[in-house]
DNA sequence: TATCTTGTTAATCG
DNA sequence: ACGATTAACAAGAT
């Protein structure tokens, strides 16, 4: 699951790998991502020379000589740097660079490979709707988005046009840090408790920053992140107990989605 | 086979 | 009007 930890680091990988480099050729196994018909796609970035890249939330935007780039990994998926001869079996997305090397995409459910042209990235919907990255903001920024907000506290988090970055994977761990319930109400929290929030939500996310992302991602070089499943405090673990009072830890339903929580910890009561 | 899953948008309901 | 909920997109694991 590609969230903020993971697309932070494949954009510094991208930043020390790729630049320089020039598209020669794509190879577009699925159009459907993209937001352009194959052939223009394929005519906006070919000759175009990589120069910078940076991410905000889920989007990572990669800076060519002819336009922009904007890649969101969907719910997971792979960019892998390596050669013609040695694409990885599945890839949806190949860029052909002039020394011989190649960008594989991969995209495990849906994803996004969207041009944008030069002084345009305005016009681009997707990427222009997003809030803030969430790791950017200081203490005061966090409390002056959040307060004054209605709706619950989980879909305000995912809300990628509040803050962005916060997907349904880190945020169980975050809530727990905070020791908040997914559904309460954000009116009804504390200045106290939105600055437990802002604290679990830097410690939660940069803890996996750190350790390159998800276990289950790979990076640009085919290795995987070193943030593992025991890294979680209490997401996707179910029935074993809280590590801070021992109450097994519940998965509870949270409008579409499902949430992992100590119940004794995180009480919904205000 | 039915259900679940990391994201995002759009449509619909209240 | 606004927030909450669902469906849809489509693929893989269990």
């Amino acid at each position: 699951m590609p969230e903020l930890p993971e697309i932070a680091n494949r954009t510094q990988e991208i930043k020390t790998s790729l630049i320089g480099k020039r598209i020669v050729s794509i190879n577009i196994l699925q159009p459907k991502c993209l937001n352009l018909d194959t052939e223009s796609f394929q005519k906006k970035l070919s000759g175009a020379a990589i120069q910078e890249a940076s991410y905000k939330g889920k989007w990572i935007f990669i800076e060519t000589s002819q336009g922009w780039l904007l890649l969101n990994m969907g719910m997971g998926g792979e960019l892998i740097l390596t050669d013609p001869d040695h694409l990885p079996e599945k890839h949806r997305l190949v860029f052909y660079f002039s020394d011989q090397t190649c960008l594989a995409v991969n995209f495990w459910w849906f994803g996004y490979a969207h041009f944008v042209e030069i002084g345009q990235l305005e016009m681009h919907e997707m990427s222009a709707r997003l809030g803030p990255n969430v790791l950017d903001l200081s203490h005061e920024e966090f409390y002056r988005l959040i307060s004054n907000r209605k709706g619950t506290l989980k879909s305000y988090l995912l809300n990628q046009g509040n803050v962005a970055g916060i997907g349904n994977a880190y945020i169980h761990d975050i809530l727990f840090f905070a020791k908040l319930h997914p559904m309460r109400s954000i009116p009804s929290l504390s200045i106290e408790e939105i600055s437990n929030l802002y604290v679990g939500i830097q410690k939660g996310l940069r803890m996996s920053l750190e350790k390159g992302g998800a276990f289950y991602e790979l990076n640009l070089y085919g290795k995987k992140g070193g943030f593992l499943m025991e890294d979680h405090i209490i997401a996707y673990r179910e029935e074993q107990p809280c590590p801070n009072c021992g109450t097994p830890i519940q998965k509870i339903k949270t409008g579409s989605n499902s949430s992992f929580i100590c119940p004794n910890c995180q009480p919904l009561s205000e």
